[in-house]
DNA sequence: TTATTTAGTAATAATATATTTACTAACATA
DNA sequence: TATGTTAGTAAATATATTATTACTAAATAA
């Protein structure tokens, strides 16, 4: 049934929330925006040109103008003409920018493992085999 | 192996990206602070008072003196005494808020049953299966 | 009871974000 | 080639968010 499978898969949003806003409470000197392209660029796993960041933050691109040259020139992310297109300019993060999401994916890891231990050993090897199902083919689907 | 269950865990979060980006993604009136709060309460299914969303979304109390007042003079939260404590403020959705998150739901709904048709009827089931698995032992982890 | 802490409000100034308009260079197409 | 579109930049303005300080009323602890 595929209306189940759909209601199953809006409940893991709620359950995987309060990660979610873990990765936000950071003490950065980051400004909101730039908290947000960075993740963005961290999760996407690739360079993106201005107009990818704008269309998926759903923010103007004149606002990037800034965001980002404020980023590059404190070290976060890098920028460098992209290849196929010679208008267009690839954001890629810097190991500066690197760290700051690394930070918070080890502050969930930490958590995640202390949780943990609410679960008994049969349910811990359970918890592996589903997300490692729901990974495999929720990655299917994307792609 | 605790870690390789952390990994597939930490692994599952930009699997799920793309939905949290969709859901932020709407053409309402609201400002991004009022969206988080809309959104925070939404995620969390009980009312909440100041300190708690200050605290949930790492923001100032201040700061949701004015957010949350707009919010609930254009009647998308409500504000009630909270009978156990005097000076606190419970806010609850009110109809018109529960109905933006909604909308923001049956986008992502539509979006991961059309996606779905990706995968073959076997692949649907174990989905089926490991998503919910996923969400019970998730909900045991949390409480 | 008295002293201290806490939840919420308020007002101000400093930053950040959003909106609008306009421009350049590169791209795409008739 | 001529025409319209697109990616990025720029600057000015309006609005939103952040930070600071201070206050009240209720809760809590000594």
């Amino acid at each position: 049934m595929k209306e189940e499978l759909a209601k199953e898969y809006i409940a893991l949003i709620p359950n995987l929330f309060g990660s979610f806003s873990e990765v936000n409470k950071n003490a950065t000197a980051l400004s909101h925006m730039q908290n947000h392209v960075i993740e963005y660029l961290s999760m996407l796993q690739r360079p993106l040109n201005l107009k990818e960041i704008s269309a998926g933050l759903d923010i103007a691109k004149q606002q990037l103008t800034n965001v980002v040259s404020d980023l590059e020139v404190h070290g976060y992310v890098v920028k460098k003409p992209d290849p196929k297109d010679k208008r267009a300019v690839l954001i890629a993060l810097a190991p500066k920018g690197k760290e700051i999401q690394e930070k918070k994916w080890s502050e969930i890891y930490n958590r995640f493992t202390h949780n943990l231990s609410k679960l008994n050993d049969e349910e811990q090897r359970d918890l592996q085999f589903a997300l490692h199902k729901v990974n495999v083919l929720l990655t299917k689907m994307e792609g």
